[in-house]
DNA sequence: TCTGGGGTCCTAAAACAG
DNA sequence: TCTGCTGTTTTAGGACCC
């Protein structure tokens, strides 16, 4: 998602050059906003926060005029509220964001079968064969627009390219609802005057060290030696800067993309430091990645405990295992004792995670695998949970429900167990 | 037997994107 | 009461093997 508050969005010319640019870039405007407002169009024009108010909670979404007052995504709420204290703040409805964002992505499906979604609200398109048929890169991206907000009612912008890289600029620069082409000949004179944090990769940490060294901008960075980058920022870091600077981005549209890893975190409403209450947390979040690693058809390896202090230090700790496993309680017996060997020295704790990485596929992991009673434990534990979350009145403890009937090892059935009970847990998208 | 280089794996941390 | 959550990549150091 943009960082453009929409003040000095940018426009190419009519008669910009597309015929080297067939790398667009789509980006909705302020997406999970927008979708709010097509429920509540009385709000239009007002700023907008989506977010929770309560708690520790940060902006997953602002409206451009809540941006005009400082407003950004990941910003606390309540700091937030402070810069801009007429917003309406929304909770967000992350199934119906999901639900627009599957249909946005069948409207670029419509125009290309090469699709890269990189996130929620955003995908690139190469849209170099459907020239013939359509018309022109921007003739094509006019379409997707048009398309999009027929079929959803949002708007969105769109950066084309000669490149990945530069096709998101583009579309950055140009919101909101822009469209703005950056012809293949010009793409060096577009990216040289361009602040160096604006690079892919360089965030606020290798921006103070490239500024550090004078380097301002991306042209500066252009012309900076290979070995003085590397020095500052590492080796493969400063050759794919270098690269980036001279408009060089050899990377193509990727289709499908493996997952890698699966984790699932939660920062605590108050900071912690009963080992009871934080093991507790670590057996949830053990059993909610279990259950994703199943339904992607995964085990996993390595396991990591995450542990945020109070003072926002962090650390983490990893233990490889002998066969791969997406088994919640394994899961949790590696991480707990990850969590005991650690020396605490009695401090309170903001945040636990669990992670499971070094992933294959479950057919091929051998032992350590899903069964139905495993499956059953973790329901249990589960519906536990959500007992405790809203109250005995509300869900029957899992003990006097009837224990399900034993399915075959190697049915995959998590769409009828454990896994159907996990409809909120999945990944939390944000939107920037 | 001792020492070192190179490769691989593992662990921990940092930085980043969205 | 200031700072969420998920996932990826890179770096660095240590263990281990040849």
């Amino acid at each position: 998602m943009s960082r453009q508050d929409g003040a000095s969005r940018r426009v190419s010319a009519h008669d910009a050059d597309d015929s080297g640019t067939p790398i667009l870039h789509v980006d909705m405007d302020a997406f999970f906003v927008s979708v709010e407002l097509l429920e509540r169009p009385e709000l239009r024009g007002l700023p907008i926060i989506v977010g929770n108010k309560e708690g520790r909670s940060v902006v997953t979404s602002a409206s451009y005029e809540a941006r005009r007052y400082g407003v950004r995504a990941a910003m606390p709420v309540s700091q937030a509220m402070r810069l801009c204290p007429s917003a309406v703040v929304l909770p967000p409805h992350h199934g119906r964001y999901r639900e627009y964002s599957d249909r946005v992505m069948e409207v670029f499906e419509s125009v290309t079968p090469l699709v890269e979604p990189l996130s929620i609200d955003e995908a690139f398109l190469d849209v170099s064969g459907a020239v013939r048929l359509l018309g022109s890169p921007r003739t094509i991206a006019a379409l997707v627009k048009q398309r999009v907000l027929d079929a959803t009612g949002l708007p969105c912008s769109v950066g084309l390219a000669s490149t990945k890289y530069v096709a998101k600029l583009a579309s950055g620069l140009s919101k909101p609802d822009g469209l703005l082409v950056v012809p293949a000949d010009e793409t060096l004179a577009f990216l040289h005057p361009l602040p160096v944090g604006a690079l892919w990769g360089v965030g606020g940490r290798t921006e103070e060290q490239l500024t550090n060294r004078g380097i301002r901008t991306i042209g500066q960075l252009a012309s900076t030696p290979l070995s003085m980058l590397q020095r500052a920022v590492g080796e493969a870091s400063g050759r794919r800067l270098l690269e980036l600077a001279n408009g060089i981005d050899p990377r193509g549209i990727e289709l499908a993309r493996r997952e890698k890893s699966v984790s699932h975190e939660v920062t605590f409403p108050t900071d912690v430091s009963d080992p009871t209450i934080l093991k507790r947390e670590l057996l949830n979040l053990a059993g909610l990645v279990a259950i994703r690693l199943r339904k992607g058809g995964y085990a996993g390896r390595t396991i990591s405990i995450r542990v945020r202090y109070a003072d926002f230090s962090v650390i983490t700790r990893s233990r490889t295992i002998g066969e791969a496993t997406n088994v919640g309680r394994r899961v949790y017996d590696e991480a707990a004792s990850l969590f005991d060997d650690l020396d605490r020295g009695g401090r309170l704790v903001r945040l636990v995670g669990v992670k499971v990485d070094q992933l294959v596929p479950a057919d091929e992991a051998g032992a350590g695998l899903w069964d139905p009673d495993e499956e059953w434990r973790e329901a249990e534990q589960t519906i536990d949970r959500v007992a405790s979350r809203f109250g005995d009145l509300a869900i029957a403890p899992a003990s006097l429900l009837g224990k399900p009937r034993r399915r075959g090892l190697g049915s995959r059935g998590d769409s009828q167990g454990a896994g159907s009970t996990d409809q909120p847990l999945g990944p939390v998208d944000t939107e920037r």
